[in-house]
RNA sequence: CGCGGGGUGGAGCAGUCUGGUAGCUCGCAAGGCUCAUAACCUUGAGGUCCCGGGUUCAAAUCCCGGCCCCGCAACCA
């Protein structure tokens, strides 16, 4: 069986869930509905990364442990995605005894491998943003971030020897163009490779920073966040056991945003090299949400949590606007003047409202029972299964490109076509002559189909919508919606009346 | 020479990689229908695809040069 193995990055714990976790999240739980039912056995991981100063400092200022804290954050983001229905297979948290022995023991071997050495380091650290700045990011000599002049720090750290794998993983990108993709990021990454690339310093004294997994061959340091956190894609699989990480981890997918491009497309591949692991397979990388500046900016509407969109807009609605309205690995605008129209339009008045007409004449003319399909089809008929069947080829083709909102759209072609075959074909008037209602049952049965096969193109997207049509048309399984268009519905065969999936939203609801 | 993104009908955006009648949503105008969530359907008005060169039978799309706008600040994906 094909497999595929899809991650979202490690959310840090110093934030509760916003929008960008949620896009990440969301895109990667449509992946793995929509491979799922393309026969592909998908994995689904997300988690959270949870070491470091940061939130030892959060922690303290709650008057907690770190682990507490820690304990408290990761549980809203389980919590988040629980109630968003995201179907993850493994929820890892770096605080895990299995990870932290994991990643002990790749540190470990690179060390014994020569990889990794003991160095100094110094500079101008600001504690607040947990790094090191060089003058030239300084503003007035201070950090640009906190508006405080940084200390001079010099101490050991180890350093990981990355520089010598710059030209392997230059080599690697060379040797499979779409490693990382789209195009724009990949021509960035080697950009960046152009210059010599320097060691990677992965270690912090522990007097300086607690609150982290201790190197194995030197206690008295333990790792800064590149080995914790990014080993987390394999040792959940390991943890698994050694037959899943040999299944999976040669197609891994990593879904991440721009920001942190340079250690997943450079640091990462560099350490998997080091640990002697094969690369994986692809990174997917895309671009910000850009919240509309000035109206909301200082409102709390502006902060958008995934639970209050769900409350006030419907799970589906919302994962609707974030698939169609972003170009993968482009920046997008989010703002709910757009969320309410792409609602409007494409969910009620469209899709929503086609399966209300469908349902009501069905219910109305034949009390909710399927006719029977002639084997005489119109050119119309003929058509309009065409045009879903192009639309399904179309989809397949844009979803293995990442390209939501033009899979999205390609269904929505067909659903208008569907709406304009209501009125060409026009079953209303058809049914004043009760010589025609042979014919009204047919085109009826034929509606009910684009519904069907909506159904089930429309479920890795809306899953919540999908379950509701599938109890509206009365079919017994996902297995039942794959069937070949008009050879599921047995005369006789009675759907529901209609149901207002997605209600009209009348006016944007400011602040 | 910091890095990156972008400039397409009134608004917001696809399309640009793989040149070949410029497309979508909203808005606007006229008409149709009445099954439906005042939804749906048809037609129309409206575009120098930032500018200038080049390549080509053909450029929004490829090449060169220029102009302009935006982000690199949050809750950071």
């Amino acid at each position: 069986m094909e497999r595929i193995y899809l991650t979202t990055p490690l959310y840090y714990v110093n934030a509760e869930p916003h929008l960008g976790h949620t896009y990440t999240t969301i895109i990667a739980d449509t992946l793995k509905r929509y491979y799922r039912q393309q026969g592909i056995d998908a994995f689904l991981l997300t988690g959270t990364d949870e070491h470091g100063d940061k939130i030892a400092q959060a922690a303290k200022a709650n008057g907690m442990e770190p682990k507490a804290y820690a304990d408290r954050i990761s549980g809203v983001f389980r919590a988040t995605w629980d109630e968003c229905g995201i179907a993850y297979d493994h929820f890892i948290r770096t605080t895990d005894e299995y990870h932290r022995r994991f990643v002990q023991s790749v540190l470990q071997k690179i060390y014994d491998s020569g990889d990794i050495y003991f160095g100094e380091y110094g500079g101008f650290y600001c504690y607040g943003c947990e790094r090191f700045y060089t003058e030239k990011e300084l503003v007035d000599g201070k950090c640009p971030d906190h508006q405080k002049e940084p200390s001079y720090i010099s101490e050991k750290n180890y350093f990981f020897r990355m520089s010598k794998y710059q030209q392997r993983l230059i080599d690697a990108l060379e040797a499979k163009p779409d490693l990382v993709r789209p195009e724009r990021y990949r021509s960035e990454v080697l950009a960046f490779l152009r210059e010599p690339l320097e060691d990677l310093s992965i270690s912090r004294p522990k007097s300086r920073l607690e609150w982290g997994i201790p190197l194995p061959f030197d206690s008295d340091h333990v790792t800064y966040v590149w080995f914790d956190a990014l080993i987390n894609y394999v040792s959940a699989l390991k943890h698994k056991g050694e037959e899943t990480f040999a299944a999976y981890w040669p197609k891994a997918n990593h879904l991440i945003a721009k920001d942190i491009l340079k250690p997943h497309a450079i640091y990462w591949p560099t350490m998997l090299m080091a640990a002697g692991l094969p690369l994986y397979d692809h990174l997917n990388v895309h671009g910000y949400w850009v919240m509309d500046s000035g109206k909301m900016s200082k409102s709390l509407g502006n902060v958008v949590r995934p639970l209050d969109m769900k409350k006030r807009y419907g799970l589906d609605a919302f994962r609707y606007f974030l698939l169609r309205e972003m170009v993968f690995g482009q920046d997008a605008n989010f703002s709910f003047e757009a969320l309410v129209n792409r609602i409007n339009a494409d969910l009620a008045n469209n899709f929503g409202n086609l399966v209300s007409r469908v349902l009501a004449m069905q219910q109305r003319y034949f009390s909710g029972a399927v006719q029977p399909l002639g084997a005489d089809w119109l050119k119309q008929d003929a058509e309009l299964k065409d045009k879903f069947l192009n639309a399904e080829a179309e989809m397949k083709q844009h979803m293995a490109g990442l390209q939501f909102h033009r899979a999205l759209e390609a269904l929505w072609s067909a659903i208008d076509h569907a709406n304009r075959y209501i009125v060409q074909t026009a079953p209303f008037s058809l049914f004043k002559d009760s010589a025609q209602h042979r014919r009204v049952g047919e085109i009826l049965h034929h509606l009910l189909e684009t519904i069907r096969i909506s159904t089930r193109l429309l479920a890795p997207f809306l899953p919540e919508t999908a379950g509701e049509l599938q109890a509206l048309l009365a079919v017994p399984s996902e297995a039942s919606l794959a069937a070949p268009w008009g050879k599921f519905f047995a005369p006789g065969h009675k759907v529901l009346p209609p149901k207002v999936l997605f209600p009209r939203i009348e006016a944007a609801p400011e602040e």
